[in-house]
DNA sequence: AATGAATGAGCGTTCATTCAT
DNA sequence: CATGAATGAACGCTCATTCAT
């Protein structure tokens, strides 16, 4: 499995850090291999394409996501208890690593609509999770019946996007993960029964 | 002035089909001029450059929003109703003009980081109305005393610009005006006293 | 004539001190307008194009070397006496306006081939003078009467021209008129009997 | 070493045919490459961009001036004899290479400015050789002591690039090895003691 | 005669991808 | 597996010239 082998993992990070220092447009082939220390080439040999590498990009640092939401969600807690973690969980893995919450949040999407049509179906991923606390939630009463579980999901996630890219833009200049308590508790009240 | 003469408009309207149809990346200054009627060099009339066309057209597009809002505001009605026809305007601009829609939300932020800033400083505008309604609100005792300004704003803009997105990405399939009232009614119980 | 109205000296004029500011390549037809105070299409009304203007600009010019030279050669003088006021004349001119050396000594040379091929010809009425006083000379025996011609005239023209080109790229920080003896006194040696 | 690879040269080559053929204005980038038999990308892996291809050309074949002056210098024979052998050196290398005679006598020129400057900076080296002929023959009393070195180099050279200039626009219809006798006998008497 | 808006051909340079070694 | 030299398609912008008014 080529994921496996280290020149992977080495050629992902290295677009990460390249991406962050340097901006979308910025990110040559070759800048990425000169950080992962291989070259032109190579890269080739774990990746289709450049574009192959930015979705990789993303699909890995996905799964730092949803691990976690996995445990989250199975965990004998209140569905409002899980939206908290989720959203904590959400900060903190951005707020630990700036790379990572730039690529993510600015540069990455500069990138084209087919990729950004590839990135959104590995986001659903991330929004299955989402669905699936929500509708806990309204089964067991905890969340308002009549809402439309689309637009809860587009509030809950717009809210939390938006307030991690104003974030970012302000260039984390302040605690993002203090901020989990307010929109949690902003989010709750629109969701609530 | 320039933007008075016919071409300017002419231009900023080509760029939206052609963008539009063709992707943000494929958007070639010749394909716009040629769209326009007008010869690859008069577009340099009319614009600085390339970039100076794209943020023309969301000045241009974004004083749309910002005359209806003027008068929204304006109107003696509750905050929760002027936060009512603010999000029902939005709605009804994009849903009359589907490459309008493209254009601002999916095109455009395929944009470099320079121009994403100009944008942003356009946007400013937008939110400055939102923020008057909001404070109008908690002050009135319509909404919550202790809510955070800023996470509210970016709560009722992040949903809003998340559900024109999606219906965007669903290719418009579903009536996005319709849902006003959903959004409205989610939105206002997360800020209602 | 078209000679004779105001704006063709205007425009060559403007083209005089447009080019020596701006440098050749940076000496476009719209900023020559500008300068002189007319429409780009009017000058087209005076010259058939932006070639035309320049080669106009020597032409004229040129009269004023040509003009006070056919003074001095008729003068009842020595050949060597004719060929001091011939090159004092020479630097006199330019030094008294240096936008003038500018231009033909360094700006004009960047022209094209065809350009230069024609201001070439316009040279000719100069060597031409410089060849009646060396003939005189070797006549009357002043010069020597072995010499190639052809030689000596590219002597006596490349020292001129080298020793001005070397004062404009000095940014006639030194006084070119005085060089006059010293030139004369070299060339002299050179070609006397 | 890039000047060392086999394709730098073959560029260099390409350069020079493509711009006594086609003129300063004509030689595109792209003629160059074909000419060179490499693709137009190859360009940009020996030379930083265009002017710099033209700065290498003119920096290749001075030292083919260089190489051959500097033994010369070196020889034990009279000052004057080094200046012959000087201009006929001169003389050989441009008319053993008629494409070369015509990019630095008529080509090169039309350059902007900033080439120029740096064509002078390198022609220094060639003028510093001239210089200390000149101050060598000046000591061992073969040339006048009252000279001024700068006017005499700037005949010296002037005379020759004069006469060079002249054998090309008159397409090389004469032998210009044959002038240099004449040619340095004029010099001589010019300088001589 | 004079204007100046409109034209459109032309080119240096970048960079993702390939492939011989 | 790994290399990195070589490729060549693609495009924003300038500016001399025209021509309707």
């Amino acid at each position: 499995m080529k994921k496996d082998k280290p020149k992977y993992k080495q050629i992902i990070d290295a677009a990460i850090i390249v991406i962050a220092e340097n901006g979308y447009h910025q990110s040559q082939v070759s800048k990425i291999a000169k950080q992962a220390g291989v070259a032109d080439g190579t890269i080739y040999l774990y990746f289709k394409n450049k574009e192959d590498i930015l979705i990789s990009v993303f699909e890995e640092k996905m799964e730092m996501f949803a691990d976690n939401l996995n445990g989250i969600v199975k965990e004998d807690i209140t569905a409002s208890m899980k939206l908290f973690k989720m959203i904590e969980n959400h900060f903190i893995v951005l707020a630990s690593n700036h790379h990572l919450a730039t690529v993510t949040q600015l540069e990455l999407r500069q990138s084209n609509l087919a990729l950004r049509l590839k990135i959104n179906a590995i986001l659903k991923t991330y929004l299955i999770w989402l669905d699936a606390i929500l509708k806990e939630g309204i089964k067991n009463g905890e969340f308002d019946q009549s809402i439309d579980i689309r637009l809860a999901r587009q509030m809950v996630f717009g809210t939390i996007d938006e307030t991690t890219t104003s974030w970012v833009m302000n260039e984390y200049k302040y605690d993002l993960v203090e901020l989990t308590g307010k929109v949690h508790r902003l989010l709750l009240k629109g969701i609530k029964a």
